[in-house]
DNA sequence: TATTGTTATACTCTATAACTATA
DNA sequence: TATAGTTATAGAGTATAACAATA
């Protein structure tokens, strides 16, 4: 280590900063935001979750996930309903529309990550490998 | 892949802001934000860089640079000069006291880090090589 | 009483444009 | 004319607190 600047913190925000342009590059023809993208993902394989768990799953505030769900519902992607068990949670499903779109900006998001990959190849599975588990002790995972 | 919510960029935005949030912590004692010495850093190995060219580096605006800077010199950490040169341009450095401070810094962050990458040990020397050779091929490193 | 989701508001961070001094 | 740094301002993103419905 030694020198500073080339602390995790440093290079990980570096990292998450220029991943992420590169995927708002990637999904701008579709008009979603990464951010977007990434909840819409979550949704898919988490629709038993409630909004603060979600919220909690990606380490944000839940007034954020309000409004992340506000843009998606009223442009026809999510639907908001009613958990059955306990009617004050709500539980969200992608409509038909909303798994097209994800279907189409998965492709670029792969092509995306490739391609900001591409100096370290096939190690990008190792680069993943090693953040989940680095994640997986965290607390809020 | 497949699972989009483990796509990189998703797992580099929470690494990232959970390695910020572990930072933050260990130099709260110190008054200092995670920036202000990670900046201090970039500082002490660069005093031959312009601030703009320090901007590029961190990849943020040459304006962020400017309140940063005001805030360190304010508590003596470091100093403005123009460059003999060029004067339009400043030369920074850092004061005996921005030094000692930034020692003391460095121990807490790599005490941090090391917790911080506590699940996967010494493969965390791999992630900072696969995360700066990717970094290595984008623009403005 | 506590919790989920919501709203309104305040706060922080960042970007934009205009200015100065140097080139 | 163009560039480095600065300033003031606007904009985006986020957090905080108060509220209604439900538990």
């Amino acid at each position: 280590m030694g020198h500073p600047q080339e602390s995790l913190t440093y290079l990980l925000q570096k990292a998450a900063k220029h991943s992420l342009a590169a995927l708002e590059a990637a999904l701008a023809d579709l008009d979603l935001s990464a951010r977007q993208f990434l909840f819409l993902a979550l949704v898919e394989t988490h629709d038993e979750l409630s909004q603060q768990d979600l919220a909690a799953k990606l380490s944000v505030d839940p007034t954020v996930v309000v409004k992340l769900v506000d843009q998606l519902e009223e442009r026809g992607l999510v639907t908001r309903t009613r958990a059955a068990d306990d009617r004050r949670q709500h539980r969200l499903a992608l409509t038909k529309t909303g798994r097209a779109l994800l279907g189409d900006a998965t492709t670029r998001q792969q092509r995306a990550e490739r391609e900001f990959t591409r100096a370290i190849g096939a190690r990008r599975a190792e680069l993943r490998t090693l953040l989940a588990e680095a994640l997986a002790q965290s607390p809020a995972r």
